[in-house]
DNA sequence: GTCCAGGTTCGCA
DNA sequence: TGCGAACCTGGA
């Protein structure tokens, strides 16, 4: 049996384990009887407690792979001077100082946002559960590898419940263990041309591209419009309209009004929203 | 039993 | 180019 190494970390912000876990980022996380965490931090199995309200107990991963997930770099108050002073998003930062934007492993970011199509937040964590128990060939449980998916094959996928998702995972599984698509280019090319080098990926749209950009490439200028983003974005900056505007216009406001950390933006007034802070 | 859900793809006008 | 239907499944 390994034993996992344990980390006490010293934070320098509030952390709302949560808020932060459970706002549709990542799909791993499970809350134990004990209030403690565990889930995947950046592909390792990791449990998680907060002993004190700024003191992190770290089993599994390392203080470097924990900082990384949690973006623990990153300065909120720079960020909020950067974003515009927006009543909705100042009433979200308040109601949620913890909340932290994850950036979490590659693959099972892609995985997890794949299999996100017409599914709630439960479900999709529920086929990551089950996917990471039934197709991962090692006898620790993680999240399976392309190579482990594509050679599970998509039937195996459709017995998790994935329904018609299975063939998207399985044929991206597939092209990337067999070297036939990678996503080592993506740190080097704009937003909009990695957006467009993902959607080259069957079951990858504009949602799930910036998606998986903004969760685990650091790209702060992802926006991912959903019908809950829009649904927000509508009533509360469009109430006067009667209809929804359209993709291409909601994504040139959340550009022109949010600016480069639009993502960070998005985050924040996401989670707000869903959980009864915000509306208009 | 019916409806709907955090999207993408495909076919048709 | 734009729109609507189809795709699986589980839970309300």
């Amino acid at each position: 049996m390994l034993k996992h190494q344990q980390v006490l970390l010293k934070l320098e912000h509030t952390l709302d384990l949560e808020s932060t876990l459970l706002a549709g980022q990542c799909f791993s996380w499970v809350m134990q009887p004990d209030k403690s965490w565990s889930g995947s931090c950046q592909g390792r199995p990791t449990t998680l407690s907060l002993l004190e309200d700024q003191l992190l107990d770290v089993r599994g991963a390392s203080r470097e792979e924990i900082s990384s997930f949690f973006t623990l770099d990153l300065n909120h108050d720079e960020i909020r001077s950067n974003l515009p002073d927006d009543p909705h998003l100042h009433l979200s930062y308040q109601s949620f100082p913890g909340l932290r934007l994850i950036q979490d492993s590659v693959w099972e970011c892609m995985g997890n946002f794949i299999c996100s199509s017409l599914k709630q937040v439960s479900q999709i964590s529920k086929l990551n559960r089950c996917l990471s128990k039934e197709v991962a060939t090692s006898h620790l449980i993680h999240y399976p590898r392309p190579e482990e998916i594509c050679s599970a094959g998509e039937a195996r996928l459709r017995e998790c419940g994935l329904g018609y998702r299975a063939k998207f995972l399985y044929r991206v599984a597939c092209e990337i263990s067999e070297g036939r698509w990678h996503w080592d280019n993506i740190h080097q090319l704009s937003t909009e041309d990695a957006i467009e080098h993902l959607c080259q990926l069957p079951g990858i749209g504009p949602k799930i591209a910036n998606c998986i950009l903004l969760y685990s490439f650091r790209r702060f200028d992802a926006f991912p419009i959903d019908v809950w983003m829009s649904r927000i974005l509508h009533q509360l900056y469009f109430s006067k309209r009667k209809k929804c505007p359209s993709f291409d216009e909601l994504n040139t406001f959340a550009k022109n009004h949010f600016g480069p950390w639009r993502g960070h933006a998005q985050l924040f007034l996401f989670h707000g929203f869903r959980s009864g802070r915000l509306s208009s």
